[in-house]
RNA sequence: GGGUAGGUGCCCGAGCGGCUAAAGGGGAUGGACUGUAAAUCCAUUAGCGCAAGCUUACGGUGGUUCGAAUCCACCCCUGCCCA
């Protein structure tokens, strides 16, 4: 293990806020001391199993923690899903089934397993319904006694709903206790989470004092804004790098982030240290394309390897840059007879529906064979090997059967 | 429980008997320009049909009317005020 200092300075590297630095350091010694790696939790919601570069940011964090010796305490939320975190207007969601969960929950792990050592001695993985089914009324009545309306409205989420006139749930409230209460139950001395969690994890420092425990430590990491330059990256909003991606989607996608954001990206996503992050976002010592594409091939090589980073780097550059046809593209089936152009995008899944095919050809968005197109009722007569194009960005290729 | 304001397309939001597949904005998509960046400009933004046209759509169900998102009744949901 390293020494106390060297710890603090990577664990800090990138987070927002340590509740409290000191007690940091102090838990730090106090684990050395007792030859005992520090427990450090992280909840998922289990409805979610696409895990993407936004949560990456937490789980690198996270893996810091593992490569200094410590413990990851994966908390699988499956009985706070029924609640959902009251961070949108999310309301009570229907209980998932166990078969769901488990499944879910291995997708996570998977998945997760890209930024994580799931090696057993350094992971454990808790469902919170292991506590949180079995609790009486009677328990709950003192766990919400524990905490104010006026503290519990402090929390940004509920403060501009409730100023908004928008619903809030009772049941809402008891989303931070459920969490706060996770930490008591696994004793946990560390938890991370976004800034987003802030209330959350903090909640979770007063229960364990009410219950006697040393509270844990809360580390909040930067919200990664999502492609879109502006909102928080996110499934639902379409603006996600996933870390299942193709190597040409990652890449692709993250050419398309605006430059503001690269600073970022580089902070949270990639080790290179702060001097050399600002020498690259700096347009007069490098061009933003060329840094952009340095980060792509980071971000590709972190979940691939070097060479799909290469690769992703040149097709991207020939289809887009050059206007090239990809060396892949995806092929689809069709019976040789004749059909009308939009009918052919449908049939390739290009579009979503007919009408959208005619306003693609319309717009002069489509492209057989590198020839543009204009009429959508033109019949086109499938030929193999022909190739389709929608936009700047999606192809399919025919095979006639 | 009483009073009151509301529930409209992906989101916000106008409309308040026919001209409304429903203004405007946002978002998204296509095109021009570029570094698939930003900014800007143009266009598109329910489904089916080659088309005339048809079918869905303004919380729900019924009703009035030649005709309803718009009027009436009941119901469901939400905010606010009072108790």
């Amino acid at each position: 293990m390293l020494d106390i200092a060297r710890q603090m300075d990577i664990l800090k590297r990138g987070a927002v806020e340590v509740f409290r630095e000191e007690e940091l350091a102090q838990r730090l010694q106090l684990a050395a001391k007792a030859g005992r790696p520090l427990r450090a939790k992280l909840g998922m919601d289990p409805t979610a199993p696409d895990i993407h570069l936004g949560h990456t940011v937490v789980l690198r964090k996270l893996r810091q923690f593992q490569d200094l010796g410590h413990k990851a305490v994966l908390i699988i939320g499956d009985y706070t899903a029924r609640i959902g975190d009251p961070t949108g207007q999310n309301t009570t969601r229907p209980m998932l089934s166990p078969e769901q969960i488990k499944a879910n929950a291995e997708t996570y792990f998977q998945q997760a397993g890209k930024i994580l050592d799931m090696s057993p001695d350094k992971v454990e993985v808790r469902f919170n319904s292991e506590w949180l089914a079995d609790l009486k009324l009677a328990d709950i009545i003192k766990l919400t006694a524990s905490i104010t309306v006026a503290r519990m409205l402090e929390r940004d989420t509920f403060e501009i709903r409730y100023k908004k006139g928008d619903p809030i749930g009772v049941h809402e409230f008891l989303y931070p206790l459920m969490q706060g209460y996770d930490s008591v139950a696994i004793k946990s001395d560390v938890e991370l989470g976004g800034t987003d969690q802030t209330f959350n994890n903090l909640v979770g420092r007063d229960l364990q004092r009410i219950a006697g425990q040393l509270p844990q430590i809360v580390i909040t990491m930067p919200i990664l804004v999502g492609l879109d330059g502006t909102l928080k990256m996110s499934k639902s909003k379409g603006n996600y790098i996933g870390v299942t991606d193709s190597p040409a989607d990652m890449f692709g996608k993250t050419m398309s982030i605006p430059d503001s954001l690269m600073e970022n990206y580089f902070t949270l996503l990639t080790n290179v240290p702060a001097d050399k992050i600002k020498e690259l976002t700096d347009s007069n010592k490098t061009h933003p394309k060329q840094t952009k594409v340095m980060l792509g091939k980071m971000i590709v090589e972190q979940f691939y390897d070097k060479q799909a980073a290469e690769d992703a780097a040149t097709s991207f550059e020939k289809v887009f840059a050059q206007n090239q046809l990809p060396d892949e593209m995806t092929e689809v089936e069709i019976g040789p007879e004749p059909i009308s152009a939009a009918k052919l995008l449908l049939h390739c899944k290009l579009v979503d529906s007919g009408g959208e095919g005619k306003r693609m050809i319309q717009q002069g968005g489509v492209k057989i064979n590198e020839k543009k197109i204009a009429d959508p009722n033109e019949p086109v007569a499938p030929t193999n090997g022909m190739i389709i194009q929608v936009g700047k960005r999606k192809f399919a290729k025919l095979a006639v059967n």
